[in-house]
RNA sequence: GGCGCUAUCGUCUAGGGGACUAGGACGGGGCCCUCUCAAGGCCCAAACACGGGUUCGAAUCCCGUUAGCGCUACCA
């Protein structure tokens, strides 16, 4: 059998979306999974919307989630001659026919049909003009679209996720499928450019499947074998509505800058809408690579559960080698405007367990890097209200027990012991006295263990913290 | 309005006539660990949309209802 060709085709009108980066994501996986080749083409057609900035963002996009392909970019709007040509070969064979109705004109009648409540159709009343009333008209220069003619016949498929699908030929339209500009309208562009680069299977969203039946006509009339569809499931916001701006970042790119790994995101969209069954859910791309197929994809829409991103994102970022951390941290420390001077693989390591987002690392990090940004979070400054003087007199003992510990011996060990015995010589609580460090330090009940908190601060800027902060509260 | 698609815990899903007392994961609740939190471990609550069939037997097959979504352009 001929190894598959497959292809990812969008249209550069806007950021990647979600969507498209999951539709995207399962034809690479396709491809992979059977050897075949994943070609890239930009539909680039709507000059009004597309533009070069949308296209490398796409591009981007998928170069940041490790989406490869084999063939292309492929710019749609460089084939507008095969197009033209297949138009007026249809044409020509007499499977597709001029059209003299004006937009107004056709507008005025959509309008019309509105008005009664019955659904709009075109009426075919330039399916028969006479060949001289078409030759007169064309020789006045009177601009006309190319319309094709929609037999009435059932036009079904099997399709790889929904199994048969049928639609009826009287259903539909006599569809335009070339401007009065003599560009392509969508239809006939894929079906063109299909045929031309050869796909056997067209994987695509579910918005789609209404165009099919109409793509199909076409493949037939050009003389082609249509390839295999599959169409996989919109993706929904929380509240079940079709993904846009109101539910917040829909655009692969927001997530990476709100740092979200691209394994992560990889992981979670492989499993919006497909899943390889055996209760997996944390996958490597070779492992999606091997377990994917068709069959394996809902046919239901999937909601987009941001949580679970975040959960997912976690689990790879506590997995992940520090040294791999470093990078992306040290970029978003730089976008907040820390500045870093020295190494932060061991602050890294010690907040990564507890931390969702490279964003959420990089915000511990800079605590920790300078202890005297930290802001009193609600908890924080409730401690400090419950504990009263304790408060301040805790500190200050910590502040002298720990300042005879000398530098050469800062580490967690040393201090863990050093914190012990002021607890045990105040008969105090070792949180009574743990605690309080990690708000001055931190401005938040929640950290790593304390000791660890004051090895990876340093010895001179967790002194000089903790008694700046035991001052303020009377120690 | 027409046409089409879909329907299992709140969410992502497993399941494809008997293995279902419907499994896993996120989220929620609890316990353990513990200086706090996270991680980890253990436990709990939580679903087959509804109504008819078919069958000895239905979450699973068929029909209908309802609901949701998509398309209905000289957009893609």
């Amino acid at each position: 059998m001929k190894q598959p060709r497959v292809r990812f085709a969008p249209s550069p009108t806007g950021y990647l979306h979600v969507g498209g980066a999951r539709t995207a994501l399962f034809n690479w996986l396709y491809a992979r999974h059977t050897g075949g080749t994943h070609v890239l083409r930009i539909e680039d057609t709507d000059r009004e919307r597309s533009t070069e900035e949308h296209t490398k963002v796409i591009l981007d996009g998928l170069n940041w989630l490790g989406i490869s392909w084999d063939e292309g970019p492929f710019f749609q709007g460089a084939y507008a001659a095969r197009h033209q040509a297949d138009a007026e070969r249809l044409l020509a064979e007499g499977k597709a026919y001029r059209c003299f109705c004006t937009r107004e004109e056709l507008d005025a009648q959509r309008a019309e049909a509105e008005r009664a409540g019955i659904g709009f159709r075109y009426d075919r009343r330039c399916r028969n003009l006479p060949d001289a009333e078409v030759a007169r008209r064309m020789r006045e220069g009177a601009p006309s679209t190319i319309r094709f003619i929609m037999d009435d016949a059932e036009i079904a498929w099997d399709d790889a996720v929904h199994g048969r699908i049928s639609f009826q030929g009287r259903d539909l339209d006599d569809f335009v499928i070339l401007r009065s500009d003599n560009s392509a309208i969508y239809n006939l562009a894929v079906v063109s450019d299909d045929i031309a680069m050869e796909i056997t299977h067209v994987i695509r969203g579910d918005d789609h499947i209404s165009n099919t039946p109409k793509q199909i006509a076409l493949y037939r009339a050009l003389g082609k074998e249509p390839p295999v569809f599959a169409h996989v499931p919109m993706i929904l916001g929380s509240d079940g509505k079709k993904l846009s701006k109101r539910h917040g970042a829909t655009a692969v790119g927001d997530y990476q800058d709100q740092g979200i790994l691209p394994a992560a995101m990889r992981n979670f969209l492989a499993l919006l809408g497909w899943s390889p069954g055996e209760d997996r859910e944390i996958l490597s791309p070779e492992q999606m690579v091997e377990l994917f197929s068709l069959e394996g994809i809902q046919k239901k829409p999937a909601v987009f559960d941001t949580t679970k991103l975040e959960w997912m994102n976690g689990q790879y970022l506590s997995a992940l080698p520090v040294e791999e951390l470093e990078q992306p941290v040290r970029r978003q420390l730089e976008q907040m405007g820390t500045k870093v001077d020295r190494d932060l693989r061991p602050l890294i390591d010690s907040v990564k367990a507890r931390s969702r987002t490279i964003l959420h690392v990089a915000q511990q990090v800079a605590v920790r890097l300078d202890p005297s940004r930290a802001t009193l979070d609600a908890k924080g400054e409730a401690l400090i209200k419950k504990m009263g003087p304790a408060f301040g007199r805790n500190l200050g003992l910590v502040a002298a027990a720990l300042k005879r510990i000398n530098p050469a011996e800062w580490n967690p060990d040393r201090l863990l012991e050093s914190l012990k015995k002021v607890a045990e010589t105040e008969a105090a609580k070792l949180g009574d006295v743990m605690q309080p460090v990690r708000v001055a330090l931190t401005g938040s009940t929640v950290s790593e263990p304390v000791n660890e908190l004051l090895a990876v601060v340093g010895r001179e800027q967790s002194l000089r913290r903790i008694e700046a902060v035991a001052r303020q509260h009377g120690g």
